[in-house]
DNA sequence: CGGGACATGTAACGCGTTACATGATTAA
DNA sequence: TTAATCATGTAACGCGTTACATGTCCCG
């Protein structure tokens, strides 16, 4: 695989089409609004984007489809090559993260601002990772069983075809895991928010 | 503050000079390495493009510091300006988080793969992990107290002057926040990694 | 005598973001 | 009538990465 080829995005996509079936670009932006935003955002010109070079290279098919009374959409389809490719890339290894908060990198410096403005953004964080645990807990990722993504309208013969590369009836574990990885990082972040704020949060007099 | 006058990079080169002084862009990137690397990396290439537009926006000062049989240094001092800018990034609220694992991506799309690779991957994760954890553990994340950085070799007398922002005796905290979040992460990050691989390993036969 | 540390840069390239653009339908 | 949904695109811009470039000193 040459450099420059592919990168996580456009395996996250061509994974998406593998997993649910054929779909249009806009559809891949709402699987991605609805299962990855919190892991890996992309706006809808980049998801374009990606699909315009993986049909270049042959991993994914296009076929057009005219509706009346509503804009034409372009479904997507992966083909041999693609699903090869995803394979050649669960076999490479995986760099190692980095974290890149800003919030991490703000309160390293906390020294050199006010403390009551590390405090607040403190509790915004608090706020903000509540309310993505609740998703998490609520929904587990949001994961639709394979194959089983299905949208709105009569979108045609296309969207009622069953996913070809759904592999029967054995369960799928790794969704949950993922899931059960969301919830665990939420978790430990908020305890550590409520921690740092309690060390941080200026003492008042009168409490 | 105009949109693209600064981003995280910007204020964490800012930060550390402000933190530990004056410094050049090799001594920059060496702390960037020991400090921040797990967080939020950064080519020297990078390092050298803020420390320039730095200058441009008044927010540091650069002096040329000559030596006799060693490459020239480029010592850049933060001013009252660079200073202020700081404190207006600690007030403003911080976005939340977006993972970017490409391990967790590779892991959600797990059953289009082969299930050993997967779990190969999963190994390869847990060595990378505890060695950070380890990392972290034994210096909690290599942050030298404030004012304290000092860099081998007659440096000059930049180098001795005391940090002109060093706030006396009293103790940062948010430094030990940090390593403990990373700490804190690490463990959490591991115990997920044990769990998948029990559940992602292959059963063998005669074990 | 080769390799690492010291020290600073340029060039190429693309992901990812933000903004701009179009135009029909449907529901409040 | 205002706004949201459906549906696809282009253009601008820069962070961040990788590779290329130069030259000295010091250690084994």
């Amino acid at each position: 695989m040459e450099r420059g080829e592919a990168y996580p995005i456009t395996y996250g996509i061509l994974g998406l089409l593998a997993y649910w079936g054929p779909m249009s670009g806009y559809d891949v932006k709402h699987m991605f609004d609805h299962t990855l935003a919190a892991m890996w955002g992309a706006a809808h010109s980049q998801i374009y984007k990606e699909l315009r070079r993986m049909k270049e290279l042959g991993w994914v098919e296009m076929e057009r489809e005219e509706r009346e009374s509503r804009p034409d959409r372009k479904v997507y389809t992966v083909t041999e090559q693609g699903l090869e490719a995803l394979r050649k890339w669960q076999g490479q290894p995986a760099e190692i993260m980095q974290l890149r908060d800003e919030l991490l990198l703000k309160m390293l410096f906390g020294s050199l601002g006010e403390p009551e403005d590390v405090a607040q953004n403190i509790r915004g964080a608090i706020v903000r990772h509540e309310d993505r645990l609740r998703e998490y807990r609520a929904n587990a990722l949001n994961i639709p069983a394979r194959g089983a993504f299905q949208r709105g309208g009569n979108a045609g013969e296309i969207g009622k075809r069953p996913n070809p590369y759904a592999a029967g009836d054995e369960e799928d574990v790794y969704p949950a895991l993922i899931a059960h990885f969301g919830i665990e990082f939420e978790k430990m972040y908020l305890r550590w928010l409520h921690e740092a704020l309690v060390v941080v949060e200026p003492k008042r007099s009168g409490d």
